[in-house]
Formats: structure tokens, C-alpha cells, sequence
DNA sequence: TTCGGGTTGTGAACCGGTTCGAACCTAACC
DNA sequence: GGTTAGGTTCGAACCGGTTCACAACCCGAA
């Protein structure tokens, strides 16, 4: 292994010289520069990671901290990692994934051995038992969903209340007055996901703003549980025009329960949903949308988290929420109701 | 921050007591052993990564290369690093991920500074730029993914070969004459896909051999094109009655196409794949597929790659091309060809 | 000629661990 | 009683970087 000996060595220079030449931190002579940078070039030099960590005290490394729920969509996830992932890189720094079941485990395992400067928690819960122990670490966190005490910790989310205001507003204006939403299983709303309560009451709030009567349901996240959680909810609600799914597993499940209803969407129902652009091209599914932009919530939850770990933003000045607004994509699943 | 200097003032012993207190690498009195273990509690004492690194140059830290492409199935990936990442922790390793689209400049980057024991490629192409890289490094590594030259790394991949045999063979059991086979697109391939055409050339191998028609064709990655390719298979070829799918876009497609021709599987035309259980269940699939397992190769990947990282086995020891065979699961989308 | 200031380079200390060799103490043995 | 062996512990060196304090040098101005 070629160590900055053994480029200070070639050049005839000293250690510290090399560091100062290829860090920039001091003036050094052109002459000497140029011996160093060809020696570099020369032995293939890296500066070791490990060493430089312990040194600065700085890994350039963030830590991910993924959680994957049972009766939660997995491929979501990916998204949001992705986006993470490449802001991070682009910034200059890597990333440490951890999916262990624990998360508190995993976090203090990254934080107390000191190998991030900073992390970013995904899927984060109501309460969130992954919060307190990022509260006592050093280093700053950055979370992606909503939790009950956002106080420490800059946060961002999908505005879930107004996309569940903008599914209802946009079926009661084509002429709808009954309408179904099919919202992820309760089990995830008891866990802690509270972004399923935040859209269903934003919608209810419109519903009845709006004068129109909406049927609130949990839906399963598999099949075929879910596919007969539709049926049924279409045979119970039979008035009802206007199909709302905050569930993927309910989007990916729609097109053959309308298949074997003999129904097609809009001509006999209009249908709108809550998921990715990405959700909606990988699974080929055509219903008008609104969208929850999960590389864009990574995206700005590494920004922010960089901008504190490097000093710019100091612990002292306020954190942020900040909510993304939905965008409705129409695809052409909505219509005027059947006469 | 509480340094292994902190625990040996409060436990009255020298630093290299506490270490060897803690690693047990030399016997040490249990009184000694005692008051280093109680002062490491009332400290809270974690070694500082950076610092064993540097002393043992040894990271714990296994480095994960995903390659998402276009055309390609990305929560397919998503498996993958699910098996390697929990395998890793399993293994007392820590996982640091690169999504960069240069693979090639973050494994270098991984290895040069010393940030990772070994790594994990994923998704391999035939001739991948990566490989180069990874022989010329001192780290060993694993792959997911069959490349055109193994030499010096560890390979692990399903057997894409008897998966097309498996299929072919279960369709002509049941009777049918007259094939179709909906691949990955044509791009894929040229792209060192190679497993798009192992799988091809062994049904066809296996259709010859059995003396059954089969029609193989390239599919797009993506509504409403790999809709319309479908239809369009279905009308050039009326008499074939098996309909094989090694690509995850037409699967998910093909139910709507086969409601708009009023077509059911199996008693109009018997259905098969090649996808993981996971995907069946997420995407409301139904169809019999044969398994790829993904899970379990990121996880033979890892525990062989853990092996030579601990020495168990030595860089003499022959490398392994390990295949996974696929499992047929039978869902019931195939039967007896219609009369 | 001398002095002061700026530029460039160096040596040493430091980051926080691990590990080697030697020292120490005690008990056992001759 | 002296020697030896074995079990514990310690100090120092080392891993590979960064950075501080200081020194040497050069230039121009007084």
C-alpha cells in the first residue's frame, strides 16, 4: 500500500508538504506542486480513509437508515434510497446502508464508532423509537416522513393532507358525490404510519367542505386479500362513482377486479391514486395519479443534512419541516360519472 | 467523544490492558478484566471505527455495487441488496452502497482509500468495466452475475439455462406444440445481458429437442409498448398455446392484454415466468413462474466473500461459479392446451 | 546595511486504536 | 535461597494521515 511517506519521498519533500500541496490549505511552490502531483500520479497514491477520519474527525460518510415494514411497499423504498444515494455522491460523500430490523441498534452502532458524519432515516413513524437516540448523537440527522416530535432533526415530507384534498376536490369537480378511498391496512396506521391518517382526514375534510358523502376503508397490502377488499367495497357502495387509492397493492390489484366486474375505468368509475411516476411506468398502470416525487424528498433531506454537517447551517438555528406538494398527473382514469 | 484513554484512567489500567481486556486476545486478570468492563459502562465507551481501521487495516465494511440500468427491472435489484445487506450484518459487517453510475470510479474510490474489506457486484454483464478494476485490487470481491471470464472472483448467479429448459419442458409435458417466448429487450442483450440469452438458447435447445415450435422475441421494458408487442405475438402466432415470459414488464402487462382479447390462462393459452416469489405477491401476479431467488444469491455472494475476506479461504483456493437452480412454482395459469 | 514582512518548507505532535517485547510479581522447583 | 516459569501488566512503536509552530529564505523599504 503507498502511503503519503512514500510520495514525499519521491518528490523530496516532507509529509506535511504533500498533505498542504494536494489539500490546498497552504500556499505551496509551483516547482513543488508539480513534483508532488507527478509522484502522486507516478505511485497511484489514495490517501487512506481510515486515516484521514481520524485525523479530521470527518468520514465523509452518511449513514441510511432504511426500514422495511411488513404490509409496506417495498419497491417505494428504492426510490427514496436513490435519490439519497446520488445526492450524497454528488456532494462528496458515501453511504452506509443499514436495513437491520433494529434501527436504534444500527444507529448507535454508526454513530457511537463514529464512522458517518450524519444520517438520514427513512420511513420514519409517529414516534419513532429510532428519534431519541438520534436526538443524543453528535452528529445531525435529516428524516423522510413525518414524525409526532420533530424537534432536533430537519424533516421532510409528501404534503399528504393536501393530496388527499386534491383527489376529492378533483372528482367532486367532474360532477362525483360518492366516493370510495382505499387507504393502506390499518396495522400500518397502528405502527406509527401516520401519513395514512393524514391523507384519509384531509380527504374526509374535503368530502364534507364539499358536500360529498366519501367511504373511508383499510385496505390489505397482498393479494388476493386486497382484490376482495375491492369487490366488496364496490358491492357495499354501489352509488359510489369515484375510486380514491392511497395502497399500491389496491393500484396493482385494480385492473383485473374491473376485469372481472366488466367494468372500465372512467366509463363506468373514475379512478386516481397516490403513488410515484416510476410506481405508476414500472407496473404499467394507467390511472391518473397524484405524485409523491420520493427521489426528490432523498434528494433534499441529503442537501440539508450536508449543509449542517459542514458547518453552513449551525445546530443552533431552526430546524426545518418542509412538506413537497403533490402534482396531479391526469392519465385519463377520471371522467364525468356515468348517467 | 470517550476514548479507550478515558476508560483506562478510570479503570487504573494502561491502554493496551483495556484493549486486550477487550478483544481477549491475551489473558488478563479478572479483576483487571472487571474494572476495564465497568468503566466501558459508566463511560459509554464504543471504539472509534476510523482508529481500528487504521490499526488493523481492517474496515468490517463490505462494499455493495448495484448498476441500475435502463430496461431493466429496478425493484428486482431491490432483492439483491436485501440478501447481501442482511447477510452482511449477519456477518458483523457493515455495508457501504454505490448506486454511481460509473461503477468502475466508485469501486476504485472503495478500494484505493481502503473504505471496504471486499465487495459485491451486482447485476454482472458479460464483459463488465468493473472487473478489470477488481482483479487489479488487493480487496477480494463476489458477484451476482455471470460475466464472459470468471477468473479471480467468485460468482454466483441462477441458472438461467435450466430455467428455460424448466419451462419449456413443463409446457410440453402438459401438451402443448407451439411456443412463444417474451424476453428482456433486445437492447439488454447487446448490453452483455447475458443471461437474457442463456435462457433463450436453452428453451430453444430444449424445444428442438422435444421437437415443439418456439417462437422467440424480444420484448420492449415498458407500457404501452410491451402491451402492444404482446398483441402483436398473439397475432402472428394464433396456434401457440404456451406463452413464456423472462421479462417482468410483460408479465405485469399481461393481464389487461389478455382481458382486452377475452383471453383466460390457462383455458385459452397456458402462462409461465421467470421472477421471484416476491414480485408474484407485490404485483398481484398469479401466473407460474419458476423462481430466481434473489435473496439467497446476494447471500451466498456474501458468505463466500466473508470467507475470503477472514482468510478461511486463501486467494490460491480455486474460485467458484456457483448456479442456483430455479424452483417451478405452479400457480395454476398452466394446463391442458385447448382443443 | 539592516530590518520587517510574506512566502514556503519542515519537524513534531496528534487523532485513537492495536500489538510487540520487556518488566514485574509470585509461586514452584531444585 | 536462588533460579526459573508462568501469568499480568505496561510502555512504546506503529498504522497514515493533518495541522500547528517555527525556521529559513527572499524581497523591498528605510
Amino acid at each position: 500500500m503507498v502511503t503519503i511517506g512514500d510520495v514525499a519521498r519521491l518528490a523530496g519533500v516532507s509529509r506535511s508538504t504533500v498533505s498542504y500541496a494536494l489539500s490546498g490549505k497552504r500556499a505551496i511552490s509551483d516547482q513543488a506542486r508539480g513534483r508532488v502531483e507527478a509522484a502522486v500520479r507516478e505511485l497511484g497514491y489514495t490517501p487512506n480513509a481510515g486515516a484521514r477520519a481520524l485525523a479530521t474527525s470527518q468520514t465523509m460518510v452518511i449513514g441510511l437508515l432504511a426500514r422495511f415494514l411488513e404490509d409496506e411497499f417495498a419497491p417505494a423504498m428504492l426510490q427514496y434510497m436513490l435519490g439519497v444515494s446520488n445526492t450524497a455522491r454528488e456532494l462528496g460523500y458515501d453511504l452506509l446502508l443499514s436495513t437491520e430490523e433494529d434501527g436504534t441498534r444500527a444507529l448507535r452502532r454508526m454513530s457511537d464508532s463514529r464512522m458517518v458524519d450524519g444520517v438520514v432515516l427513512l420511513n420514519v413513524a409517529d414516534e419513532d423509537d429510532r428519534l431519541p437516540v438520534l436526538r443524543a448523537a453528535p452528529q445531525p440527522g435529516a428524516l423522510v416522513g413525518l414524525p409526532g416530535d420533530c424537534t432536533g432533526v430537519d424533516v421532510f415530507d409528501l404534503d399528504f393532507e393536501e393530496a388527499g384534498r386534491l383527489m376529492v376536490d378533483h372528482l367532486v369537480r367532474l360532477g362525483h358525490r360518492e366516493l370510495i378511498l382505499v387507504s393502506q391496512p390499518e396495522h400500518v396506521v397502528e405502527r406509527g404510519g401516520a401519513y395514512v391518517w393524514r391523507l384519509q382526514n384531509a380527504a374526509r375534510e374535503a368530502a364534507r367542505a364539499r358536500g360529498v358523502v366519501l367511504h373511508a376503508a383499510f385496505g390489505s397490502s397482498r393479494q388476493p386479500e386486497i382484490g376482495r377488499d375491492l369487490t366488496g367495497l364496490l358491492d357495499t357502495y354501489p352509488d359510489a362513482t369515484g375510486l380514491i387509492l392511497n395502497n399500491e397493492a389496491a393500484a396493482a390489484a385494480l385492473p383485473s377486479v374491473l376485469h372481472e366486474r366488466g367494468l372500465s375505468a372512467p366509463r363506468d368509475l373514475s379512478v386516481i391514486g397516490r403513488y410515484s411516476e416510476e410506481f405508476a411506468s414500472t407496473f404499467s398502470l394507467h390511472y391518473s395519479a397524484v405524485e409523491s416525487a420520493p427521489d426528490r424528498l432523498g434528494r433534499m433531506a441529503v442537501r440539508q443534512l450536508v449543509r449542517r454537517i459542514e458547518g453552513e447551517i449551525s445546530p443552533d438555528d431552526p430546524y426545518v419541516v418542509r412538506f413537497v406538494s403533490p402534482e396531479l398527473v391526469d392519465r385519463g382514469s377520471t371522467g364525468t360519472p356515468p348517467a
